[in-house]
DNA sequence: CATTTAACCTATCGACTTAATAGGAAATAC
DNA sequence: GTATTTCCTATTAAGTCGATAGGTTAAATG
């Protein structure tokens, strides 16, 4: 099950892809409109922000605004970023790498494969598809 | 990620496909040989055997023996008794639907479309793969 | 029949995570 | 200089998860 955090920030980079107008959009109308707590989002729009997808605008007319083209930001990246790893298992994970504790290797564990398969399954509809694919 | 539940239940499963002797297999032994807490492993078991895939016997020479072929056991049955909901969303899931309560409609969910997908790729797998595919 | 073995059952606990909330500081527009 | 909106830190309530404890029940064995 995915986060709320990362499906939030989902919607909220959809929303922002909506809106092609050159006006930002603000935190408060975003949560409004997608019923998500106020201060949540913002957090999460910050997190979007410092990791370079978001730009934002201070005071009157302020919010935040796509810095790349949505086609340009495939999901897998959103994901990584809010959700943490993509694979079901820590040890089949590209960029969330870890050994698990309970195998002692992972060519004797018997479900590391069929993960493997999973986390390619899943990986190519997130790489395939882009923020530009949610409007 | 998948629960230590799933994972060890899945490991444990593997375990008794090896094993084609008629003789049953103890969880005090399994959890030894996969690093699983013993009674952990038990629950899970109990868990598994009230489902209708392991037989069990007590006493000495007792354990926990497979009720089917390994090869007609399909891992979507077994994740879906121990982990739950397959879908990355409630409401996208087949055997677990819920609504989602900060969408209004389905339809205008931005990322219900790609969820779909995702769910789809992961039952692929799943349906393809059977226990025995774990040996 | 007594003893051992291993499944079965219930309850509880500590650690961790998550989503949300609170309260303000900093920057920008007017 | 006032209103607006992002930015930042801290805290909390609730829930989940993995593990543990302490037994009861059923079967095999001598």
């Amino acid at each position: 099950m995915l986060s709320k955090r990362t499906k939030y920030g989902l919607k909220a980079l959809a929303a922002l892809a909506r809106t092609n107008s050159r006006t930002p959009l603000q935190s408060s109308t975003i949560a409004r409109d997608e019923g998500i707590s106020v201060k949540f989002l913002e957090s999460i729009m910050l997190n979007l922000r410092k990791a370079g997808y978001l730009g934002a605008k201070k005071g009157k007319g302020g919010g935040y605004y796509l810095m790349q083209d949505p086609k340009d930001i495939p999901l897998t990246d959103i994901i990584r970023l809010l959700e943490g790893p993509i694979a079901l298992v820590p040890c089949v994970s590209l960029n969330y790498y870890e050994p698990c504790d309970d195998c002692r290797s992972e060519e004797s564990c018997s479900i590391h494969r069929v993960m493997l398969k999973v986390r390619d399954s899943m990986l190519d509809v997130f790489r395939t598809h882009t923020v530009a694919d949610l409007i």
